[in-house]
DNA sequence: CTGAAAGCGCTTACAG
DNA sequence: CTGAAAGCGCTTACAG
């Protein structure tokens, strides 16, 4: 015996009121031609009996689940949440449930996760890729949220520009000797941030790059970066691919005495939770993930609803371009001053002018 | 006409090899008596046509999904990654996906977040909820994941236990006058974290609690939380509830020129992503989440295999009490040292007594 | 404007 | 050991 669910059905309106599945159906979704006194009698005898339509039936009818997936690349990565959140608000404003998958940073992982996705019957799905790893065409609509330099159906935020942002800001600030500090090379989205940020770098100036994981191999892990050194040489601010990185620095800097931004200029990227919670607030860089999200979503749905089979499987982001990018945003926050600004101006006990203690 | 899917059904197999659906569907899912030799058959032409059951269809006769429901309170939480993926691997190791949902801080959002996922008829939900929020019953099982303190049905840290082991730690140290930050004193995780904490301050020490949200009412957004003054008067050691807290009090110390751990230990909660990337890498308690995902997905899995609509829509967690309660683990790092230890030992650019740079 | 009927893909008693 | 049949809840041509 089959299991019926425990709420009405289509069935269960259309006896109480009289009238056929069909109708109750149609006055329900507007489609067919129904009476309107018919529909409001139905749509209130719903709402009584607090009816839920049952989205197996409509899948199984329709071939649509109403559900996308989301494959993470590596939880650790402390951007997820701001992705996840824009996504899942993006897809529930058009009525599309979000379902979780994370790679945990393996590639073979990655392609489970999206088996796992197409098992449970998901229209399309939007990738965050593991780094380096290409998307293959799956059965069903992909958008891809990665760095612009990743080939294919992708959505970014314009690291390369919010590198530019980072850097003109710096500039304007009158410094002109930068240390740029990243984790690894073979990552596209660090590659763009740094190689916008040595774009505006002024001819009379110079850049340094620092590679975290490079030092690391060759010092052990968690070592100093050497930055005091680089201030005695006459750098003046210090630019990271990212806030964590810009932490680590922040920290070391503390350490060897050095005060920021009195002493140096410190940027970073992303804007995760804490980089407004550190006294001073740190400067860096934002990527606008609702509107990265929701492109990639609209791309998604407009690839499961209008293409009904006939076209390519994979989503449209861009019509012109493969890549749509969406511009980062700069957040000017305490670590970043005027080169050679007088040293520390405010008493750390003052804000604002007024003694807080 | 309705829509067919593009991969092979269970019609498509039968008629392959020349047998009913049934047998198909008995051999795949080893239920019915099928001869061994039919079910390899079966099997290995569903591996050769790339089968892939239909969740829909198994869904409209099972009136289940395989899927169940994450509501999570508010994305801002940086807690949010831990969660959402141990839910996530739990959920998947036992073949079931999972639906995100964001409550976006908001009670009225909450409630939205679960009705969406009930109309994408999810089996059961884990619900992280929105402070002070108690969840009524909902139409199917529900795992809670919050304080113990929490009544219902509910996984959690033993946040109590995690503030004890805390000071625990700090009083082996030698330290006795500790300053204790928390941020809402309406918050029950960090009620019970701080009375943990308080629980073991010796009777011949001191605790003095500092609530955030209360000082930052009085003296403005990101106000200085005095902490100078209290090591001035013989505090040795500063506990926050949160990494967060902790981070926001490492950086006003080194701002007042205090030194971490030289002159005063530090301790955080949560194990955030950079509490191990600062330096000093910050000493922290973290939640053991795989275990707690774990309990609160099982609980939910055997709530909706089990019992067949007969007993109450709620998981059981705990048999015997109302609540599962799993420890937390001390991570001692550097920011803790025994009090009046020498001033600076090692060199900060020297680790391991290895010159580094 | 309304309804009868078919069928999406699956599972499960039941009969053979 | 195997198969015919019913039915989960829905939508959509089609007929009236």
């Amino acid at each position: 015996m089959a299991h019926p669910r425990p709420g009405p059905n289509l069935n269960k309106i259309a006896a109480e009121i009289g009238v056929s599945v069909a109708t109750v159906s149609n006055a329900l979704s507007g489609k067919g031609r129904v009476s309107a006194k018919l529909i409001t009698r139905i749509r209130d005898k719903a709402d009584e009996l607090g009816y839920v339509p049952s989205l197996a039936g409509y899948a199984l009818r329709t071939g649509r689940t109403g559900v996308i997936g989301l494959v993470l690349p590596d939880i650790s990565n402390p951007l997820f949440p701001q992705i996840a959140q824009a996504i899942e608000f993006a897809a529930s404003a058009i009525g599309y449930g979000v379902l979780l998958a994370d790679s945990r940073g393996d590639v073979a992982m990655q392609t489970e996760a999206v088996n796992r996705l197409i098992e449970k019957d998901v229209d399309g799905i939007v990738i965050v890729p593991r780094r380096g790893t290409r998307i293959v065409d799956i059965g069903c609509p992909v958008a891809v949220i990665d760095s612009p330099s990743t080939p294919g159906n992708t959505v970014a935020a314009d690291h390369w520009q919010g590198g530019q942002a980072v850097v003109e800001h710096l500039i304007g600030l009158g410094h002109r000797k930068l240390v740029l500090i990243g984790n690894n090379p073979s990552s596209t989205v660090q590659n763009d941030r740094i190689g916008g940020m040595r774009s505006r770098v002024r001819s009379d100036g110079q850049a340094e790059v620092l590679w975290i994981e490079r030092l690391e191999r060759e010092r052990g892990q968690g070592c100093p970066l050497g930055l005091a050194d680089r201030i005695a040489r006459g750098f003046t601010a210090i630019a990271a691919v990212s806030d964590l990185h810009a932490l680590r620095a922040l920290t070391e800097l503390h350490r060897a005495g050095i005060t920021v931004p009195e002493d140096v200029s410190l940027t970073g990227f992303d804007d995760l939770t804490w980089a407004s919670v550190v006294t001073p607030g740190l400067t860096t860089v934002r990527m606008d993930m609702p509107r990265i999200a929701e492109i990639a979503v609209r791309a998604l749905a407009s690839a499961i609803e209008g293409d009904r089979g006939n076209t390519s499987p994979r989503a449209t982001i861009a019509t012109s371009a493969e890549v749509a990018k969406v511009p980062m945003q700069l957040m000017v926050r305490q670590t970043t001053a005027p080169v050679a600004s007088p040293s520390r101006t405010t008493d750390p006990y003052t804000l604002e002018g007024k003694s807080l203690c």
